[in-house]
DNA sequence: TCTAATAATTGGCTTTACCAATTTTCCGTC
DNA sequence: GACGGAAAATTGGTAAAGCCAATTATTAGA
């Protein structure tokens, strides 16, 4: 079997998205065990190490479990891991306040670890928001860093991972019809002063207060969202 | 180069983190060009449809990008998105304690939300966990809706899916090299009598002692986990 | 009937080989 | 000497066959 096939995209991609649809279409149920790499090579016309790249995509994804000796396995559907994106009923506002939810938490947990080093990075990191604010830049990504910075203080990858995935979440394209008029240069000076606040408490070492500040500050952001959209 | 190595993970599980460590380690820095498949793989020690393997993880989570004909090129670090999967370095212990920290602020907003036909369906979910324990079954799923329900009292679907997530990842490919001893009878029956205690205090409308019931079972949860292997 | 050895199945990994896209090199031309 | 284009070298993409190791199913023996 000699490929002549111009090369659309990756083959393991192709082979990972045709896999995806025999199980969305009911080929095969949750759990169900899939044919052997050997006979599943054979039936979609690839050889068996494409086949095995495509199967190690759909395990990263959570698509399905690879049992050495046994068998490939198809997971539980509802939770693929992509299916976590694009979530129906999760509307901007619900994101915000779970930010608010969890980055309050985590902050409480995070203040007592934070070095005078790591307040000094946070100070510095609020600076250049500021600066380029002023220049008319829009600082996400320091925003992003801010918030990212504290959460690692946790010492918890876990918990990290959370805090970046929902700040992503924002300005997925779910989200981003919202984020027009919000970002104007005022609301920007307004979230840098609850910034502000934050870390004002982390120096103060008042880890109450700072759990305070960020949920009051991913509370108004969710506020100023609302009322820069007239939906 | 005939293998005789005891098989500890999945070999492209191993590569893929030798090459993680090889970026983080400064030897290659971002944008810059991996060696080619053949000489890297020659370099790691394992074939090149390993090596490929692992290439096609570090892809997926956004780590390195290989261009056709050209080569393989480390991405800018900051934004490695190894995030939506279970990066390494999230250690089962990582994930109990996130769940701790999260669905202990989740109770405290849930408690108060809570209606009586929720409790007397969580006190349902209780007994058939009870019941199944007895009958030598494992009770994960009403575990798991046990978590999921007191979590979409919140009303809100960022928090329930985040909750949900959580639990999932306990049982991924990854995390289950842990799960071996772990369940046994009797630790399924303190696990019950700590979830006892939460549903104790949210029908005594405690919303403070709710959440440090759940943090207690989670953080309980983990301590078993860990003494459980002695790893 | 139950248990333990055994055979068949299945994933894990290696080796070799060739194709296709890209990059580099080098030579002819201006 | 500079420029342009074709050939060659480099690099990723895929295929095939084979053997090892873990699991599961089968079978023979107690």
């Amino acid at each position: 079997m000699t490929s002549v096939r111009p090369a659309e995209r990756r083959l393991y991609q192709q082979v990972a998205e045709q896999i995806r649809a025999l199980v969305q279409s009911g080929a095969f149920a949750c759990g169900d065990r899939l044919p052997a790499e050997r006979e599943l090579a054979l039936q979609l016309g690839v050889s068996r190490p494409s086949l095995r790249e495509a199967l190690i995509a759909l395990e990263i994804e959570g698509a399905v479990e690879i049992r050495m000796g046994s068998g490939i396995y198809v997971v539980s559907a509802a939770k693929t891991r992509s299916s976590r994106l694009a979530a129906i009923g999760e509307s901007p506002v619900e994101l915000m306040q779970a930010r608010a939810v969890v980055e309050g938490a985590v902050t409480l947990l995070a203040a007592p670890q934070i070095t005078p080093e790591v307040l000094v990075s946070l100070r510095g990191t609020l600076e250049s928001m500021r600066a380029e604010i002023e220049e008319g830049r829009t600082p996400t990504d320091r925003d992003r860093q801010f918030h990212i910075t504290i959460a690692e203080q946790t010492g918890n990858h876990v918990l990290s991972r959370i805090v970046g995935d929902l700040f992503d979440e924002r300005h997925s394209p779910i989200s981003s019809q919202f984020r027009n008029r919000f970002e104007t240069r005022e609301t920007w000076r307004l979230a840098v002063a609850e910034h502000e606040a934050i870390l004002g408490a982390l120096e103060m070492r008042d880890a109450l207060l700072a759990q305070a500040m960020m949920h009051a500050h991913l509370e108004q952001s969710k506020r100023r969202w609302l009322e820069s959209d007239p939906r």
